[in-house]
DNA sequence: TTAAAAAGTTAGACAAGACTAACAAATAAA
DNA sequence: TTTATTTGTTAGTCTTGTCTAACTTTTTAA
């Protein structure tokens, strides 16, 4: 089994590899909270694994094993938030700092029992996609809130960015996943939108809010 | 917070203050399945952070700040154990493992709430007891089985082993906790027993097992 | 009470994974 | 196209926690 490091690495790939553009050293040396040299230091420990291919002063590429090393240790990371909030009834800003240090656990013991509890959720607390057991991601097609054109229906299935911040607005908000929300104007000076949900009437969301709000059309 | 490894130490080393004997630098070395100038090395470094006491050549002592330090990680290693067992219906035989690698998990809220699940449980899945909050550990006096005489009645409160062949051939004859235990004879020979238990009459236990067997006097 | 055995320590090495500093390659800008 | 700037690599250092080998102290036994 690899090091937790190691795992940390590559669901950071993963992460920078669903955005299907080339990664590089500097970039996943961000994400990952150290230097650039750190990171060719690692890349080469990587690839010796097969888990990517990577030539001097080229892109880093997942191979499909990486991908589904990754995939699997993201499975593990959701299905516990998933846990954490539907079993034990943890609030969804609660859930990331808990299965960022469960996702290491290696126990397919726990991790089937988990999934065999919650009968085997597509989706994690946040709307993510909870990767198969064969290391599989299905793609989710939803679009931001203000890709939407008014005088639409649309029910909130997923957000951009899960951070304990945004998730706080939600709540302070009352919005949920699978709200149906009414789209009612767009302000074309700053993009804002007024909006209605559940028992909230003509609430203005700022752009930025829309833009993380990822939502199916009706 | 101290590494994993710092943690596998004093837990090492509470269990080996537990038979309050002297502590010696082999022994938690057995225990550890690592050399004896490891032992020293990292003994060093926990003296510093003032978990214990230590003089060249002389006995190691846990102070009052390191035993505590342990008994954490141990009430959130049996906690877990109850929480796999009661909560998640794992058997005692299965959770070790996964308690082993949960009790590392830096989280007051994920222990807290498993803990107010479970309505603050004083003893995990063996019979073990569950240090308190602010580490306190309260001494249980049961005694084996083999120390109790014949015509006596008594319950079964705990376990001296509680690995998973002993777990698993405790299945097997179905003796659980709490289990009313009826003392009918002790063979001289081999100092084996015939008890009576639930719906098992007259069963044989040998020596070993009754030695393992922690029980209390009605 | 001295020799052998066991227990404990020290010194030096190694692997993992980080760092800094110096350098090389690739890209962007003048 | 030549120069800056950004990106990536290399080399060497550090820390943590392990190891082996050699040595010292303490304990046990002859």
């Amino acid at each position: 089994m690899p090091s937790q490091s190691k795992e940390n690495y590559l669901k950071a790939l993963f992460h920078l590899d669903q955005k299907n553009k080339d990664i590089s050293v500097t970039e996943l040396g961000k994400v990952m909270e150290v230097k650039k040299s750190s990171v060719t230091n690692m890349v080469k420990k990587l690839a010796d694994k097969g888990w990517l291919i990577h030539e001097r002063y080229q892109p880093i590429r997942l191979t499909p094993k990486g991908r589904k090393a990754a995939a699997l240790i993201i499975r593990k990371h959701r299905l516990t938030e998933m846990y954490l909030v539907n079993q034990m009834g943890f609030g969804w800003e609660e859930v990331h700092d808990i299965a960022e240090q469960m996702e290491h656990i290696q126990s397919p013991l726990l991790f089937n029992k988990m999934d065999e509890l919650l009968g085997s959720p597509m989706f994690d607390p946040h709307g993510s996609p909870i990767p198969s057991k064969d290391g599989k991601v299905h793609k989710t097609h939803y679009k931001a809130l203000n890709t939407f054109s008014v005088n639409t229906e649309v029910t909130l299935k997923g957000l951009l960015n899960s951070t304990v911040e945004f998730l706080e607005y939600l709540n302070k908000k009352e919005l949920k996943l699978e709200e149906c929300i009414d789209i009612h104007s767009m302000e074309p000076f700053d993009k804002s939108m007024i909006v209605s949900y559940g028992k909230h009437k003509n609430v203005v969301l700022s752009a930025k809010i829309c833009g993380q709000l990822m939502c199916e059309g009706k």
